[in-house]
DNA sequence: GTCTATATTGTGATAGAC
DNA sequence: GTCTATCACAATATAGAC
């Protein structure tokens, strides 16, 4: 119960609270009551509510963008790319109810942070980043459509297609559920049946 | 500059306010400063912020939602319907950058919200709405699919993923931009040229 | 209906003992 | 490192004059 732990049990407890209420909702008195600890701890170690904010949208991001961008920008064919993707995001966010939300409305809110935090989460310029994974992909869907095997689609469409199918009905959840009338349990089975067909309905979009 | 019309006045600021900083980021004085009011205006009109703040909710969530349930339920073909629900969507999503990313967030911090709203929005009992507007798709799907027309897909499927490939891109609008290079005209550039893929891609995916 | 002034509470932050 | 106590101010809300 001391040093890097407290500060760990903190992070812990800001990450569930600010995911659930957001940045602007959250306040520190819950964070403290969630990590077992008092409300002055929370500014010995993070110094004010901002940089705490930071330090959970920087781990939340974490989870999300690193993994994906490694599977896009490597050397894996097109259609394990797209299997893997969705493999990923749909585990991810099946046990992260409130990360893609939480992710989106933190994104319109507060857009200067992103470019700040988007370095040290993936570990490279930005810029770069995104344009080895462009290059890459876009080699990809070049020689595909070449060889006749799908039909020619910009990476940029790709890309948002992609992330788009597999990340958004997480994010619209609760909508979701009442127009489906499913609940939380109804929810996960749906998305855990649509997992396997998301693939095949992708790759068939593809095809030549 | 009376009545009615400041009234009007205030929930055109509240709604551009509320949208960009999200509900609990949002002031009442920023508010009143928007609309050339004093801050008591608002509560002599809203009784508090919770109620001016839902007062949005259902405002921002009837841009979206109604018409594109009465596109989905009508007795149109499944192809005009996916060609009415993308050019709809994406051109309402151009000129409000600020409502998915908002809608999102609202939705995942306040989801006890939406009940209550959902049926003042789309003026039906939600429940009745949503199984409408399956039955009557999967219908359609079904007839599609037994001509031979399209492969087989689940209404779930067929509705989630057009929303999803319609509105997520502009949700996660800071974050593409980052990683596609582009400015605020080049992503709108962008997307005016994807609406039009758009529909082909979705109904290629609806091959058998 | 609209304003100014003020009450009241909530909330982030710090001082200082242990 | 961790706590209690408290400060300082931000923000919602109301009272009351005009």
């Amino acid at each position: 119960m001391a040093d890097r732990d407290t500060e760990e049990r903190i992070l812990d407890a800001a990450h569930a609270v600010f995911l659930q209420r957001g940045t602007a909702g959250a306040r520190m008195q819950e964070v403290a009551d969630e990590a077992g600890v008092n409300k002055a701890l929370l500014h010995y170690y993070f110094r004010s509510k901002d940089q705490l904010a930071q330090a959970v949208f920087r781990r939340a991001l974490g989870e999300l963008l690193p993994q994906a961008m490694e599977i896009l920008r490597s050397e894996a064919e097109i259609e394990s790319k797209v299997r893997g993707i969705v493999e990923l995001e749909v585990e991810i966010l099946r046990r992260n109810p409130f990360l893609p939300g939480y992710l989106l409305g933190e994104l319109t809110h507060h857009p200067e942070r992103v470019h700040e935090i988007f370095e040290s989460v993936v570990g490279m310029k930005l810029g770069r980043l995104g344009h080895e994974v462009r290059s890459t992909i876009a080699g990809q869907l070049e020689a595909e459509a070449e060889a006749g095997r799908m039909r020619e689609l910009p990476v940029e469409d790709f890309l948002m297609n992609l992330v788009s199918l597999a990340i958004f009905p997480f994010a619209a959840r609760p909508l979701l559920q009442l127009m489906l009338d499913v609940d939380e349990d109804g929810f996960d089975a749906l998305m855990g049946a649509r997992k396997e067909r998301l693939p095949e309905f992708f790759l068939n979009a593809l095809r030549p």
